[in-house]
DNA sequence: ACCTATATTAACCAGACAGTTAAACTAACT
DNA sequence: AGTTAGTTTAACTGTCTGGTTAATATAGGT
């Protein structure tokens, strides 16, 4: 029972990638099986639908991501520590697992109250949760004067979107600027470097 | 020759919202002319075909949108009344044209191609271009010594992300922190303003 | 060798899909 | 009333889709 294994991964992997180039309803089942070498057959098999074969995928990237944010959020000991790791982390994954973020992105759009479930369901789950790891660092150091931005939902939202639409909006900028980024190495460690400036001169004190 | 203007416009008025609410590949033709209440033939009598009528949307939507940006590049004598300006039209626009940022945003992640060529067409057509106005603040700004980033790209990549996910994040932040936000209104203002706020504090010199 | 549980396949299905067609309707103009 | 051009419709088509099924293969345990 070794093939199993390795085509029961396989159809993860090669889901994951489809559902990220063409969204839920534009995924096609058969390409996946081709695209991953098994009969179509085996996808209902392991996963019973398109639908929740979609959900395990997106559960499974959140899994992935989590720690490495919880981490990020425990070593920084300042906020000036907080406001250069935490868009490195973000960043640096979203760049690696693009799949992951467009497939997200698709979930924000096309069905929010879907991914916001999955978000509750882990989060419930997790021992040291890290929202409330962050709920905390940020209480405190808004009550010792450290930072100027005392709600946790502004301050995250003057983040985590600066991370994400970096790599999903680079196109765009490319377009409306009239330009080409050649390298994307160079782009990316600029960018990191853009948003920790930004966010270390614009919250804190 | 009344009826069919009205048919011709509900059609893409009803085709916004599904292409919003499903993305390219789960739209249906048939619902959008239900829903219309527009025979199906319709659609391809004046649109020709789903890609087509598609492409049509989103160029309206963004010739509606460029205008309102270009004036607030415009008013703003200084890049204090610009990042002030910039946020506030964006998310005000947005927020009432939540089913024309969905569709761009599928656009990104789904085609990127598809729609930055939309957006090249639309600004070598276009006078007074808004970008090259936009570039010749900053490098003016720049040399002023007025801002801190002289780079147009990442000064926009610094400011439309925390707009456009101000909105479509919302409820992954509700999600991750478990809260619920009440009155959306208030919540909308304090964004802008806790954006503005961010902007002039982190990129002005 | 036989059993059993898991793995895999080809062939199939009913419904849905984008797109077509040819005929009928409407209303303005002559 | 007849012509014309733009609208609208019902009925259709060929293809594709997610999902099923029943038969078969595999390999480990006895």
């Amino acid at each position: 029972m070794k093939k199993s294994q390795s085509s029961k991964e396989k159809i993860l992997r090669v889901a994951l990638k489809e559902f990220a180039a063409y969204g839920f309803g534009g995924a096609r089942v058969e390409r996946i099986a081709r695209q991953a070498g098994v009969n179509k057959a085996m996808i209902f098999y392991y996963y019973s639908s398109k639908q929740n074969l979609y959900r395990i995928i997106i559960k499974n990237s959140l899994l992935e991501l989590i720690p490495k944010i919880q981490e990020a959020i425990a070593v920084s000991k300042s906020p000036e520590q907080f406001f250069e790791n935490l868009p490195k982390v973000y960043i640096q994954y979203f760049v690696k697992n693009q799949a992951v973020m467009r497939m997200i992105g698709f979930e924000l759009i096309q069905d929010p109250g879907n991914i916001t479930s999955v978000v509750r369901d882990i989060f419930t789950n997790i021992p040291e949760s890290p929202p409330d790891l962050l709920k905390n660092k940020i209480s405190i150091w808004y009550q010792k004067g450290l930072i100027s931005e005392p709600d946790p939902v502004h301050l995250i939202l003057n983040i985590i979107p600066l991370c994400i639409f970096s790599i999903l909006g680079k196109p765009m900028v490319e377009a409306i600027l009239d330009i080409k980024i050649k390298n994307n190495i160079d782009f990316i460690d600029k960018r990191i470097n853009s948003i920790s400036n930004l966010l270390k001169k614009g919250m804190l004190k």
